[in-house]
DNA sequence: TTGCAAAACGGAACAATGTTCCATATCAAT
DNA sequence: ATTGATATGGAACATTGTTCCGTTTTGCAA
């Protein structure tokens, strides 16, 4: 690929997030292209559809989702590290209105979503939640899946009045989670 | 109002509804205005937003759907009654692809709707169910907002494969609901 | 029944936005 | 430096929400 057509990408992708961030997906391929400082034509050329372009911003930071646990884990005790991914999760669901729009849409743009949300961060969830249990800092009873999911409910779900409801409600989890780590644990790993 | 004025309301709302449930939301304004054989302006006389006849639709058919529940509680075995219901609310909400993204979207004109559908909806189910309880056809230990709850996100949860997928859940649901409804129940049997 | 003013109507025109197209500019290999 | 392939920008087009206004219809009163 062309050197500049990669700067081109790069800063299309970076700010679509930002105006996604900021206007919602629903906001005009225009303002994105212009904030990029490219034309209509360049950013089409690098996504056919404005679905491929939302697809793109999502997956992008879904990887950079799954990217930082490892990073988290060697600087932070096992707990702390699952917690500081757990409320980057969150940040990332909470930001991105829209999201749960863009999957129920049936765009054929976002069919793949779904197993990419699996297959990348189940694995690095899983990884600070084993390394967590190991380390007898949380219970073992709840899976990855579970807290994907229920994360995602918790901030996805209908109007989250205001502020940080989905922070908290994220936290309260997390606590959860905390609490039945005792090393004398009944169906804990020993 | 005159006349006029009311049967050509009447006619947008059914044309709404109908290329709504073929469509999906987002049908252009205008298949609707020709299909209740109405010019635009007409239209836009009556529901000065999009979102207005959006809501507007909903609301009559909640209306239908809590307006039947007394006829089929007349009609039938209160267990038959309020198996019914519950598969017509699960039609109602299952045909309203969109109605989510709608609520979720924000607009102001869907803001009455939530508050809307308890008010309406919850009275509707309650007398149904505890008709089948008091007759000893349903168990006690779920309630009618559990219950509305539950069929909503069966049937507006992510992309429900194929067919009568919904259906068949809700009616799953249902068998539960009789499950425990013998005389000597505790809790479930052992 | 007829006349008339108010109400309602239809659809052309406007605005916003997704998408296509291509003449022009840029890059990189020779 | 030349040159062919690649990438670019933005004008032009298509679709759709919304507004506007000249025309038609309605209900009432004389």
């Amino acid at each position: 690929m062309r050197a500049d057509a990669q700067r081109n990408l790069d800063a299309v992708l970076l700010a679509a997030k930002e105006v996604f961030a900021t206007s919602g997906v629903d906001a005009p391929v225009r303002e994105i292209a212009d904030k990029a400082g490219v034309g209509l034509g360049t950013l089409y050329r690098h996504f056919p559809r404005r679905a491929d372009l939302i697809a793109a911003v999502f997956r992008r930071e879904i990887d950079a989702c799954a990217e930082i646990a490892p990073l988290l884990a060697e600087r932070h005790a096992p707990f702390d590290a699952l917690a500081s991914w757990m409320q980057r999760y969150a940040a990332f669901v909470g930001t991105k209105r829209g999201l749960a729009q863009a999957l129920h849409s049936g765009d054929p743009a976002f069919d793949s979503l779904p197993s990419y949300f699996d297959q990348k961060l189940r694995p690095a969830l899983r990884a600070l939640r084993d390394a967590a249990v190991s380390a007898g800092e949380a219970r073992a009873d709840v899976d990855a899946d579970e807290l994907l999911g229920a994360v995602a409910s918790l901030c996805m779900s209908a109007h989250n009045a205001g502020s940080g409801r989905a922070e908290r409600m994220v936290a309260l989890l997390v606590d959860g989670l905390r609490h039945g780590a005792s090393p004398s644990q009944d169906i804990g790993d020993t």
